[in-house]
DNA sequence: CATGAATGAGGGTTCATTCAT
DNA sequence: AATGAATGAACCCTCATTCAT
């Protein structure tokens, strides 16, 4: 896979002349619980307001600490965004590859696909709130080229299931394999704006509903 | 409907003693070619960008003046976003509610409403950019209300469409009519992150394409 | 006298290279009615507001054209109070010299310089104002020099009077001229805060009290 | 006394989710070295250039630091002001009260009010300066209403000790308390104009003779 | 006389980040 | 680990003034 696992602890030797001296002491306490607690904090926020609508004050303040002194733990505001996106790529790839790998039906396959996407909903709220109303800003960055990266490698997954399904006659001859993709991508990950673990719906029940609608329309037949 | 034209034309509360009676024999000059021009190229910016990530000075280069120069047509940053989505939801609501008045069965006024939807795809192709990415942070502030306040109407006619449609036999009894809404809504909207006019398909083609998956399903009957 | 009668018409060859051509073709409407209207009508936003916290945007406002068009009467924002100030210290001074030209007791003197401030408060509130709130600001303008000039020669009138009124045994040996002149001055001047015509006193009520306190004091004697 | 404590120190309402823990364990630190340092840099400048006319660039020029590290201290220049004010607030009402708690004769309590105002022109000078010069602006703004208050509460101090003198025959009947107050009090405050500690006269002079004059008028009995 | 568009300098403020302690 | 002070760049916006039309 292309997720990156840079997650800010050793900088990249993007920019001016930052030292990155950071954490270089041996590095052990890489995912120690403080940093994780901060991370969570983080991911609320930026969830609620945005990344850039997010101040580095709120975050510390969010933790009781001062601004600088999450400076400690990460070496830029980036660099926590980077963590809970990644943390969520991470899962969600091996997730992926573990479907195609395990193999199946291209009805089976997709099935699960949408199943996956939607069980991460709850548990990864936050990074996909993140990434839904933020990618715009964030794929402009270089440092978050995996982002793009690991959504071309679902693309291939989804499609080349869909082209076999239409090969085998399980799936309409008539529908475009890329754009129909692209359509259910986008209608899943777009539900994290409403969905709201312990509502109406959890996850089963709305990737159920999906799939329903998606593999038989919602006009009677 | 409640779309506002509160676009920041008038200064607003007119802190003292101002009689406020600026642009007040019949407002005209609302819509100078400038103006209008310099609309555009916020938007364009606003599309590309983000709202927050623009910089006034930003959209002034873009016009070839300087950022105060910009004052003298809006009177905030915020105003020129509120005409740019203003005047994308006046029309798309006009047009959502000329059908609703004409009426038809649930089949074919759920169809006019994706048609419209993805008709202004292209032409509002920056203010629903602006509404999927910034969303978060403008239905934040006031002065945006409208905005939810016409995602509530335009709800109720899908609502009420599909829900007619189950009644009547139409559609399925077993979906959601509010899940199934939203899942449409979003699929429709985020389209505008990829669709590219000129590209291999239009408009048409894609309503087409949807109305058909959303209809009656990926799989072969 | 000293008082400047520079309101603005040609400005004095100041700051760098204006070419301060206004005007020069015959100059014959010093006085027309609109400017003085637009005068009266800065003037009281000065007075209500400060000199410093008008902008010329509200005095257009006022007057219902553009900002811009100000300058067709005025040369800049400060020639405006120059115009109030000089209108007021001009008749103000004239009216001080013409007590001292025509002698008297020192009381009388007194009095009369008592009763000629206490008699501009209303028809001059807005100069007044003006010169109370925004004289530390006005000061350190070279064009406005002309203020602490005529303030000089107030200030002998007084001092001279109250010292003969010392020699003459009408007043008290035991008080320092100068310090009682000035007590004496802002008391007046600074009455303009709250003095409003048609309010339970005017402006001879309010100068015969004065008159009184200051003569004889509070106490029964 | 309603003199506000709200000096700026703690954030305002705290925008969203942050819980405003900040400063909350006993406020201390409130008045550390620095901040206090900086506050008076700003009150000199304050009350020789005004308020509004004082940019933070040139107080944090004073204090040789930049401008936006003052805001490591303030939110904003108002709480600076404020902090400016309320100090000097708290300090004279509290003595005022004092001398009405210990009573005494309506002439010893109007002797002591004038000699407390007349020692704080030295210590709190540029206070004062901005209180006198800038108050038309300060009153406009509800963060200082307590100024307002504090006002009001002076004037019933000083009319009902008035009012008791002419009670009991120390004070003339032919006077108005309202009006006699509100001279003297403008009197002593604007002397702060010219009051140069160190010069001619202390505050100790300056208020003996105030009372001098006052009680006993400038005209030989 | 007035408009409408623009200038240019500066205003208060924000914020990610650094660093000595 | 955290504080407290500061940086420096940028941000949105204001405003007196200019000028072609």
């Amino acid at each position: 896979m292309t997720t990156s696992t840079n997650s800010g602890r050793a900088k990249p030797p993007a920019k001016e002349g930052t030292t990155g001296r950071r954490r270089a002491k041996g590095t052990p306490a890489l995912a120690s619980e403080r940093r994780d607690h901060l991370v969570k904090l983080a991911a609320e926020l930026f969830a609620r307001k945005g990344f850039q609508a997010t101040t580095v004050r709120e975050i510390a303040d969010e933790a009781g600490i001062l601004s600088g002194s999450l400076y400690h733990h990460f070496d830029s505001k980036e660099s926590i965004v980077d963590e809970i996106l990644s943390n969520f790529f991470t899962e969600l790839m091996a997730q992926n590859r573990a479907v195609i790998d395990e193999g199946g039906t291209p009805y089976e396959i997709i099935a699960s696909l949408v199943r996956i996407a939607f069980n991460t909903l709850e548990p990864h709220r936050a990074a996909i709130t993140v990434m839904q109303n933020d990618w715009n800003y964030l794929k402009g960055l270089e440092r978050f080229e995996y982002l793009t990266k690991a959504e071309d490698e679902v693309e291939k997954m989804w499609i080349t299931a869909i082209k076999e399904g239409q090969v085998t006659g399980t799936f309409r001859e008539d529908i475009d394999p890329k754009l129909t993709y692209r359509m259910i991508r986008d209608t899943i990950w777009v539900a994290v704006r409403w969905f709201r673990p312990g509502g109406r719906l959890n996850a089963k029940g709305l990737s159920d509903h999906y799939l329903k609608v998606m593999f038989d329309g919602i006009v009677v037949h």
